[in-house]
DNA sequence: ATTACTACCTGACAGC
DNA sequence: TGCTGTCAGGTAGTAA
């Protein structure tokens, strides 16, 4: 569910409520989900009594960061980190996995499909832990945004799903940038022309501010860390809209299946 | 190197 | 009212 731009929602609210927090206490309401990421409660539990010193993201990673050892998560399709505070609360779901009891509130890892994932690292090795990652949309300069994507023979939907090479769009912000630079998501990497990468750089860039500065999508499940959605769907362009007119030409968008996720576009504006 | 398929999970929705 | 199939902001692993 969360790219980008959910996850930095995220991230900023936490930033601002939870940065300096203690680490209270540690609940699990799954012990077969912890598992599943060979985690024990046991191990989580050495984090209590520690300081949250700040939050880190990379792509749709994101990282509770503590004296020694990083919380490291990922949302999958449907996972969401709601905030119960004095200023809001939740009512519990059953799909709540666990919870971080903070002395400033309750952060608590909800995931419907639970194909988030949960990972406890210890600092010195966080950064070879995301290098698995690809430089961060946000962050790549050009130069970087270029060498990243040229000479890749994949089609350029499956190289910006593909985390390694870019880290940080997903299914619907990658749609949403072919569509704006009216480039085919069947288009090959290596086949792309200097200006279609320097036009892809930047429409990349002002789509990621603006749907962060609209607190990201929400198209069935998220919902940011008080249980509010996202307004940047009023602005997609042709996510989930195959079948209705082309916002440019009329033409009826089509889809279609790359790298076994569902692709909408114009097959008359995107060359 | 690239591509396809499967698995992991649950829920919503369409069609019969 | 069911039942069945399809689809969903993701990624990892395995096989051709």
């Amino acid at each position: 569910m969360p790219e980008l731009p959910e996850v930095e929602t995220i991230k900023r609210d936490l930033e601002k409520s939870l940065s300096g927090a203690i680490l209270k206490k540690i609940i699990s309401y799954n012990a077969r989900f912890l598992e599943k990421n060979n985690l024990s409660l046991q191990e989580l539990r050495f984090l209590e009594g520690e300081t949250l010193k700040s939050l880190l993201r990379k792509g749709k990673f994101l990282a509770l960061i503590f004296t020694e050892q990083a919380l490291v998560l990922h949302l999958g399709l449907t996972g969401a980190l709601i905030l119960n505070s004095e200023n809001s609360s939740s009512i519990f779901s059953s799909h709540d996995l666990f919870a971080l009891i903070f002395d400033r509130g309750t952060l608590i890892f909800r995931d419907t499909r639970k194909f988030g994932k949960v990972f406890l690292i210890a600092m010195d090795k966080l950064s070879t832990f995301l290098n698995r990652l690809g430089i961060d949309a946000l962050e790549i300069t050009f130069e970087e945004f270029k060498k990243s994507l040229q000479g890749q023979r994949g089609r350029i939907k499956e190289l910006f799903l593909n985390q390694r090479i870019i880290a940080g769009l997903g299914n619907i912000y990658t749609d949403e940038l072919l569509f704006r630079t009216k480039i085919s998501p069947f288009r090959r990497g290596i086949e792309l022309s200097e200006e279609e990468l320097l036009r892809l750089y930047q429409e990349m860039q002002s789509l990621l501010a603006e749907a962060i500065a609209l607190r990201g999508s929400s198209i069935r499940d998220y919902v940011d860390s008080e249980g509010k959605k996202g307004r940047f769907q009023e602005r997609h362009l042709v996510y989930g809209k195959a079948g209705t007119p082309c916002p440019f030409c009329q033409t009826t968008l089509k889809r279609t299946i790359i790298a076994q996720r569902g692709t909408t576009y114009c097959p008359n504006c995107q060359k």
